[in-house]
DNA sequence: CCCAAATGTGACTACCCAGTCATCTATTTG
DNA sequence: CAAATAGATGACTGGGTAGTCACATTTGGG
């Protein structure tokens, strides 16, 4: 948490810090980014950031709330929409695509995060995937429950493979993938590979 | 590539330097990785380094191919086996599941790679993507013609959804994932989420 | 045995970094 | 107005890095 001090900033200082640490950790992981170009970015000595955070991780920490603030206020839509479990998870990565393409830097910033391979930094990550596990198991069980979802799956497994899809998706969203190849690899997900002879 | 000299080293020395880049590389990425650690583990001086390697990249990466040879030479047998694209899968990352678990360090090794940011290895990244990807897709054509796989899906997305999932699950395979759970998350691949009314 | 070529060496350069602290400046308060 | 508090500063510390190079040592051929 940044100190008091940060907070008493006028607005325009404040706003500075935060732009150009945004833009130095949208760029580069936690390991690699430089606070020394952060404040020479800002124009403020060194010396000052460390009035307004503890140190690199508390600064850090804080630019990737807010990436994640801004995230949740945009893609938070897609869960109150309600509707079955894929048209709910479709809108929520087509909402994540648009947010990727209209918050370039929060959508780097937050993505990142994942890929930090620090020691300091892995009990924050940790909790981050706790969170988000339970979120899902929550909404898959309800589906589950239902019949909308193949009961004979591992819910466990279900995760992991949307987990890890849902990561490497917004990896690429930087790079141009589309709607049609997003509901094209929901496609794959929701039907499986094995060709299905029952009516669809 | 090595110089000519390294290869001229005795055996034993070679294999020192070997071994000791070979656990610094695995245990952390490129960037983070130290060249001065390497020399002091394995008792050379650091311009002998530059002796035997052009520079920091050039030793990862030879390093980065000796992993894949012990890895190819392992998970080989998996292609030879031949099936149904469901089995070879399979037998595929079950092989890759015991490699990782007969020798962590090489599969450290290889599997950090793919993890790299720098500038500097992004070709060698990009190659390795698309030879894979050409693989893959040859593969997933020959089952999809033959009707084993569900002809709706789009190839693009099918071969990124594997890759996704491939490598999420490789990177666990260091956390304690068993076969049990590998076979349930092939499942999911296999079936998808969507219930089916059809016999199995 | 000698000399030239090949190999080994580690102090050194030039750079980067996070974090500190004595000192200066501005603001607030009594 | 003075004293006290809060904030700003940047040179500095101590640490790390990859890569270099003048010199020392070893080796093999004549």
């Amino acid at each position: 948490m940044p100190k008091q001090t940060f907070f008493n900033l006028e607005p325009d200082k404040r706003q500075a810090v935060i732009k150009a640490a945004v833009e130095e950790f949208a760029q580069l992981p936690f390991e690699q980014a430089s606070l020394t170009k952060i404040v020479e970015k800002c124009g403020i000595a060194k010396g000052s950031m460390y009035q307004y955070f503890e140190d690199k991780r508390d600064l850090y920490l804080y630019v990737v709330d807010l990436a994640y603030e801004q995230k949740r206020a945009y893609v938070g839509k897609a869960f109150a929409k309600g509707g079955d479990i894929f048209s709910v998870l479709e809108e929520y990565y087509l909402e994540s695509y648009r947010f990727a393409q209209e918050h370039p830097l929060f959508h780097q910033v937050a993505n990142k995060f994942w890929d930090s391979k620090t020691e300091v930094l892995q009990p924050y990550l940790e909790k981050g995937r706790l969170s988000r596990a339970h979120d899902f198991a929550q909404f898959l069980d309800d589906a589950m429950a239902s019949g909308e979802v193949n009961g004979v799956l591992d819910p466990e497994a279900v995760f992991f493979v949307y987990h890890a899809v849902g990561k490497d998706l917004i990896d690429h969203f930087d790079q141009g993938r589309n709607d049609e190849f997003l509901k094209n690899v929901l496609d794959v997900l929701r039907l499986g590979l094995t060709a299905r002879r029952e009516e669809m």
